[in-house]
DNA sequence: CGAGATTACTACACACCGTTCAGAGTTGGC
DNA sequence: GCCAACTCTGAACGGTGTGTAGTAATCTCG
């Protein structure tokens, strides 16, 4: 490999793991997270299922290289949102992302369940990883959210209550590093905000809002619109 | 079983129903949802795992009794809850509705991911069942909440944009036969509570408070005291 | 009370699953 | 060209849910 090209087995190398990942995919997409097997996997490939393990060490590990995944597109759909936003107008960005998150969760119901609700059967999601880097570039993303309307948004409502120490070490120095400005009730508010668009997400994702109402979307609107009213984002 | 005594058999299935029931919902306790196993659960009652079979008729039937108790406990919990608040203090009976869902999800995660997550691998809850049931409980319990806070919020928000026809029929049968008076902006209102309070719950369950915040509940009550101002309970 | 239907259970079989392991074949670096 | 690293096979182990046949106990009803 000491060429500037990969050398031919670590190109199929690569060919392959994206491969075993896109299959996982599309398996999950037409049966839930619960449906990635590996012998399906391998079936489908061509192979026997001891051969995945060539790749990835274990299903769970396959599984948390798709969560790693699945965070870094969210992430860029996310982001892409703020720049649809002029700099100057917190309240239409806080509904981009809003929106843009609403939008990407209908549209891959499983992935927002493998990130957010039990990923599979016995998976337990390891301390640290890819995924909690990539989810770090979501918190990011929801921190400039709140940074961005934390002027207006500061007005209306009051600071106290909240204090460094009350955050994880991780949380603080990246948010200190990234918005040297914002005190800590703003990634309080931070941490709110993102809870009230989970929220009904959540409740949709999983069906619960089926049996109780037609059109989730336009409670989702509402919910949002409220949300900015009650930061004082708009008259 | 003419008498008014149930006969032996009746009783003695009543006695294994509950006990196959009762250890699943243990093995669940020990390692969440997805370790609910037939097999297990015969093993441990020195039975195979075919004589399930005579008590539910799959897996999936066995998860949805689960999930119907479960939602009937939550339900109890939740309607204890209004009953600590008096009638004309709405804004201590959504708190208090508020802590009692927290306090339960929090000391029975498992439970909470049966009924708002993947409740298990490949488990599809059926259309109408007892589950559907049990909802109805949650369902007419936060109902009441919002009924109750109605009068003082209606005051606080416009309650333009909802028809009775944005809802389902279940849901718009029960709370016009509950709550006659109630518009159906009150009925949206009251769904967009419920996820206000879900939102931070679920993202606490599922872990992804974890490495945010040092105390989870500290944030709950700030939101949750958030909510009622905005309700316009509170001056 | 006693024949017949219903129920509870075992034992076994089937088709999956993740994981491991010895070995065969291939590739790549030295 | 040699030897190490890698990729894959095929079989095995233990686990799962789910059916089916047969047996024994229990209940119902004439």
């Amino acid at each position: 490999m000491g060429d500037a090209t990969q050398s031919r087995r670590a190109r199929l190398r690569a060919e392959a793991t994206s491969e075993i990942k896109a299959i996982a995919l599309r398996h999950m997409a037409a049966g839930g997270p619960a449906s990635i097997s590996l012998r399906a996997i391998a079936r489908e490939m061509g192979m026997t299922a001891g051969a995945i393990y060539s790749y990835f060490g274990s299903r769970d590990d396959l599984i948390t290289a798709l969560t790693a995944d699945v965070y870094d597109s969210l992430a860029d759909v996310l982001e892409a949102s703020h720049r649809t936003a002029p700099d100057d107008a917190p309240h239409e960005r806080v509904l981009a992302h809003a929106r843009a998150y609403r939008t990407w969760a209908i549209a891959h119901p499983d992935e927002f369940r493998l990130i957010y609700g039990d990923p599979v059967p016995g998976y337990e999601a390891p301390e640290d990883g890819p995924a909690q880097e990539a989810e770090h570039r979501l918190c990011a993303a929801l921190l400039g959210l709140v940074a961005a309307a934390w002027p207006q948004a500061a007005a209306a409502r009051e600071q106290g209550g909240y204090e460094w120490t009350d955050f994880q070490p991780g949380l603080v120095a990246m948010a200190r590093s990234t918005f040297p400005d914002l005190p800590p009730a703003a990634v309080a508010l931070c941490l709110r905000v993102w809870s009230r668009m989970h929220g009904l997400l959540a409740l949709e994702v999983y069906g619960h809002l089926r049996h109780q109402v037609h059109d989730p979307e336009k409670l989702y609107e509402a919910d949002m619109l409220d949300l900015i009213r009650s930061l004082g984002l708009v008259a």
